[in-house]
DNA sequence: TATATTTATGTAATCGATTACGAATGATGC
DNA sequence: GCATCATTCGTAATCGATTACATAAATATA
């Protein structure tokens, strides 16, 4: 219908040129005030509004961040993105969402359409893709042939910042939560709670988070004079029924465990649920603790312990890296590295005695 | 560090002009075999990428579009959102996330600057903010002022798609459950269950959503000879804390309810949480029934029934809507109105006899 | 008054692509 | 051998902004 005004639209009516009207547009000194206050008038009356598209082709800049994540309909995901939004929006920055679904073909696919976008930079978490088929190369936490996927990114200076699952990459910033320090809290806690034989439901532990995670749960067992058997470890993915299918394994052995820690919310409650359906009692029998404090685990009656990751707060920490990255002119760059801790949740799928308080 | 290569960079390695490796890199027919082939394989070896913005500034086309919503952590508005971008990363689109935390201006300020943006489309569930202090325009659906939001989106021949919460504007296409009717099946499965009493935890109903479930609600009352008691309506926010409030003063009365359903499952959960606490049995003494089957109503133990709204089937829906328009060349515009059918979750919050099965 | 110095504006290049138009080349037909 | 035509490629405009440089006008200085 009716076509956009542009500064030369203004420029013609007023029988000046474009240069001037943009000058007059952002308060360039180099002009005069009754110019600027007729170009702000007319533009005004004209209905002008910028074109940002015509602005980043000139200055390279496109105010637009892209974040990648798995996917966006779990709580962690999406209150990240609410805090990066809540944080980046006032900066006039715009936030493009990319979902991986935890295929590594489609993070590299998602990252080389955002930078043919020309993002101004890249918040992403990766994807749990399972990479055991190859080789792990040695060097602690650098995997040449991974990390090529973040090169393109690298190479044309964009800034990338990691989130909870990260990468260890040189000059790349990321923010995450303690891990280790998270499941020792709950590992602690179980153990305090005269817990002596704790399961744990791992999953892939090439992703640092479960790595940690693990040697969290372990290092609190052994700072405890208890015997870590590798018996009670089972890897499983982050879902009810898989959680249920490998709690009633861990039911049926001749030793039964006392306790659960699971790195995933969705398996402890899968895991309660085959306990419950078994007619043990939680936390009598059984305890259960849980991981990123999905706002289920406060629901149930039977609330469920977690550790709560601080999702928004991260979110919002990542876009602040991110904004001193993108706006720091000298050569000099600093990667940093930020490490939220976490906070258990005690609820009462793990509280003993009833005499303890219990975390709203 | 490294520079962009452009076609220009390509053509002054081959000694030919940018036209042609534009011509080859676009399976343009001018355009000889042997060029053709030198080009990519220049492109390819220089790592040329398309720069997608100079693009959308000359072809006015920015392959992105906006999505407004007021929150992104709520499972139902992330839902739909990876509906969205699920079925338009395949087209090219990227998709760029707003919240207005109910907030009007804060609505009419993301448009405006997603215009600037040059966005192709807008997908948005319109605010819950509070209208009543203005005159209601008699006029069925229609309110001027509040229009004048979409204005600038409209004049400018912008594809606008609402989903869930819409606003009757001609032209405008929209996606929508049938919310009088999961209403009404909701209420009438109260009845079939027994029940004579039912209370209904509304909404701001300026809101057509809120407006029609509160009809479906009362429908079903009058369709099965039941009085409808204005007392037993209340408004109240989708919060658990409101939900507990309300529903204190409905079990306070003379003649107390024997079901609730509920706008929310938010408040849902609150009615649970108060009537439990005063040592009243769910379902046998009273019912309750929420609405959106947030994940939690499904995992509690006393598992909550809901109204299914299909969200990511929404997002996918809106999406394909807006493909259709942003691809219709012809002057015909026509607006498209898709209603989703409901479906009613049912679970142990709501089902007097051990008899019928549970919903999963 | 003549010169120096601001001040305000215009000219034109630039960002990186696409494309209408025109020109050069070679092939074809008679 | 020459007109005709198709093929292939170059020229230059365009999208909508910014900005270094040039220039004209206005003011200050001696």
């Amino acid at each position: 219908m009716s076509k956009k005004t542009t500064i030369y639209d203004i420029a013609k009516k007023l029988n000046i040129t474009a240069a001037t009207v943009s000058r007059a547009l952002n308060n360039n000194p180099k002009i005069s005030e009754a110019t600027r206050a007729l170009v702000l008038k007319t533009a005004a009356k004209m209905n002008y509004e910028q074109n940002k598209l015509a602005l980043a082709l000139k200055s390279g800049k496109s105010f637009n961040v892209g974040v990648i994540v798995p996917r966006i309909d779990s709580n962690f995901f999406a209150s990240v993105i609410r805090g990066i939004e809540e944080e980046l929006h006032p900066e006039g920055y715009h936030v493009i969402i990319c979902q991986t679904h935890d295929q590594k073909s489609l993070e590299l696919a998602n990252i080389n359409s955002l930078l043919n976008a020309q993002v101004d930079g890249v918040l992403m978490s990766i994807s749990n893709a399972n990479d055991a088929t190859k080789p792990n190369n040695p060097k602690e936490g650098i995997d040449i042939e991974e990390n090529s996927i973040f090169d393109n990114l690298i190479k044309k200076n964009v800034p990338l910042i990691f989130f909870d699952r990260k990468k260890d990459i040189k000059g790349v910033s990321s923010i995450v939560i303690d891990d280790f320090k998270g499941a020792y809290d709950a590992t602690q806690h179980l153990i305090d709670q005269g817990k002596k034989r704790i399961a744990h439901l791992s999953n892939n532990r090439d992703i640092e988070i479960f790595k940690n995670r693990y040697l969290g749960y372990k290092q609190a067992l052994i700072d405890n004079g208890i015997a870590f058997d590798d018996n009670l470890v089972i890897e499983c993915f982050s879902k009810v029924a898989d959680g249920r299918k490998v709690t009633q394994k861990l039911l049926d052995m001749k030793e039964p465990p006392d306790a659960i820690f699971s790195v995933s919310d969705f398996s402890a409650l899968g895991a309660i649920q085959e306990i419950l359906e078994q007619d043990l009692k939680i936390p009598e029998d059984i305890s259960v603790v849980g991981f990123s404090n999905e706002p289920f685990t406060k629901f149930m009656e039977l609330s469920i312990t977690s550790v709560d990751q601080s999702p928004t707060e991260m979110g919002r920490i990542a876009a602040k890296v991110f904004l001193e990255e993108v706006n720091n002119d000298s050569k000099i760059k600093s990667e940093k590295h930020v490490v939220l801790s976490p906070e258990l949740m005690i609820r009462k799928s793990s509280l003993s005695s009833a005499s303890s308080a219990v975390t709203a």
